[in-house]
DNA sequence: TTGTAAGCGTTATCAA
DNA sequence: TTGATAACGCTTACAA
């Protein structure tokens, strides 16, 4: 490998000048500075990252921790795409680079692992939970000072960086919509209240229901996993009771699609016999028949922001970084929702 | 930041040995050792990786490559978490961290940053195309003896390390399975020829079909661009000429799923009216309606096995590494091909 | 405007 | 079985 000592060998000037020169630092002769770079390009010389982390003391690496997957649920592997997409945008404008790191439950209170190695300057926390355990970890990396970002997931009580979407607002929209179109027995599919997530989607249905006069039937309310499968399962419990559904809000797209596949094996079709919307607006929304109403969440958005916000208190201390973030969605209209149901 | 030296202050012992402990080396006093390890504790130690790398000349971290996708074509979301979790696990067994690189397209020639940089010791690449400027910068990485290995794309003529599937014999074994349920107008919906994957699939096909005596029809040959979109458009071309169509194999989901949403808007059902499969058996096969048959990839293992084999190939100069590796497919049959066309 | 030199926290070699 | 010590390639005062 060329180093800089050769490089300042064959320029004849010190290793300073050479690290000014590819720093951009003080004044400079102009006619140094060409030779420098002359002389780099003859040797092919790059700074080595790992020495320059090392006299740093920074890593220039943004860590992003996911939790380990096989079974992904909660996130479809498009929220993962689009949220690591709009991470690396962000961290590629800073001259950053990004750690993944699978966390395996286990890991759970390892989440200092990569920062006591001081491979990472900072994370961007997907996929947590509010869990006691997960509290405790995120508090000690908060008292021990190291930056991180939660991203769609919120710890009440606590004042962390998070970047989240307006999931309140967002459910209120589509059940509001439900309501206009003229439903009103209007059940709704959500996961587990482990995740700020659900329990934003029930309030923003909650809201919508009370507002038209509605009252929260208990027996419209259904818990799955996220998981199309589980929403699937739960065909079953609304074709029970189907003559008080005439529509359904699910908390993401694969359980609304997973309940339209087991309606329809009993000949209910959605958007015809009754009415559904997901959230996410993931592919699947567009790949479902019919295609499915659904919310869309600015993934791509949120993981910039994220990595923006986490980056910026890494530079200063704590900055004028705004802690809580909330993002808007938007509401997506297709074919599982579009018609009154036909009587 | 707790330092060996502080650890080796408190141990009444030398930097060395505290270095020796934390690396398991030499013989060692088991007193000494233990004396070692709760000064550690006490202080509550641990090594900087960066140090570490620095000193070691070696970063530790296993690059991924990937093309930055906002818009992601040949690449289901799905294939991507695949990968990468399957990268994961590896990489966690050898005690690597990934390092994510989304390139843009501007940045073909440069797959040697992260080399040159020593960031990475090596690299996992995904989504190369088969394009001159990639057989450049791929040619003079290895002669640079920056260690990589590519995933589901094969360069002819090059000897580089590759882990692939059989795609040849999955399409066959589609294709066949189309003509045993009695099909003989078998379409062909293929992506862009810059892949490899693209090849082998019409390979496949060309031989289920030859075997079969029938003879390929140009006019049963598409070409989409592996996006949902172009199989939606194609369907337009196929209604054209449907009374020489009973079946199409698609080079991927998507497509094939947009094909079944096109020829649906013209009264055309899969599984009824004619036959589809499609290729990757991502989740969205399980999701189309009718289901769609697929033929599985495994990706996840692609991923494993290719950083086993480029870590490898790290360790020991170059080694007892398969250069080429191909890992089987699995036909999954669903409703989209499972009735005979009904006359 | 440029050079000198003191770190940075390890690994690894050589002696003891 | 352990200790000294020279790298490693850079950043960054401080001096000139």
């Amino acid at each position: 490998m060329v180093t800089r000592k050769e490089v300042a060998e064959l320029a004849k000037v010190s290793e300073a000048t050479v690290s000014r020169v590819f720093n951009g630092l003080g004044p400079m002769k102009p006619a140094t500075k060409e030779r420098v770079l002359e002389a780099a390009k003859v040797l092919g010389y790059h700074p080595n990252a790992i020495a320059q982390s090392f006299a740093r003391r920074r890593s220039g690496n943004l860590g992003v921790v996911l939790p380990y997957m096989p079974k992904v649920h909660l996130f479809s592997a498009y929220y993962f795409a689009e949220i690591l997409s709009g991470i690396g945008e962000q961290v590629r404008e800073q001259g950053y680079d990004m750690l993944l790191s699978l966390l395996t439950p286990d890991d759970d209170l390892d989440y200092g692992r990569l920062y006591r190695s001081q491979k990472v300057d900072a994370c961007v926390i997907l996929g947590a939970r509010d869990t006691e355990s997960q509290r405790s970890s995120l508090l000690q990396l908060q008292e021990q000072g190291l930056p991180f970002c939660l991203v769609n997931q919120r710890f009440e009580g606590l004042s962390f960086l998070e970047v989240d979407a307006d999931h309140v607002e967002g459910s209120y929209q589509a059940v509001r919509h439900l309501l206009d179109e003229g439903y009103r027995k209007i059940a709704f599919l959500n996961g587990s209240p482990h995740y700020t997530n659900s329990l934003d989607r029930r309030h923003g249905y909650q809201k919508a229901m009370l507002e038209a006069g509605l009252t929260m039937d208990p027996a419209l309310l259904f818990e799955g996993n996220y998981s199309r499968t589980s929403g699937y399962e739960i065909a079953a419990k609304v074709w029970e009771i189907r003559d008080q559904v005439e529509a359904v809000f699910a908390a993401n797209d694969r359980m609304a699609i997973g309940l339209m596949q087991g309606l329809r094996e009993r000949g209910w079709i959605a958007g015809r016999d009754y009415a559904v919307i997901g959230c996410d607006d993931s592919d699947a929304a567009k790949l479902s028949d019919p295609p499915l109403s659904s919310i869309k969440v600015p993934f791509f958005e949120m993981g910039k922001g994220a990595a923006r916000a986490v980056l910026a208190s890494v530079g200063q201390g704590s900055s004028e970084v705004q802690l809580q973030v909330k993002l808007p969605t938007e509401l997506k209209i297709r074919q599982s929702s579009k018609w009154i149901r036909q009587e």
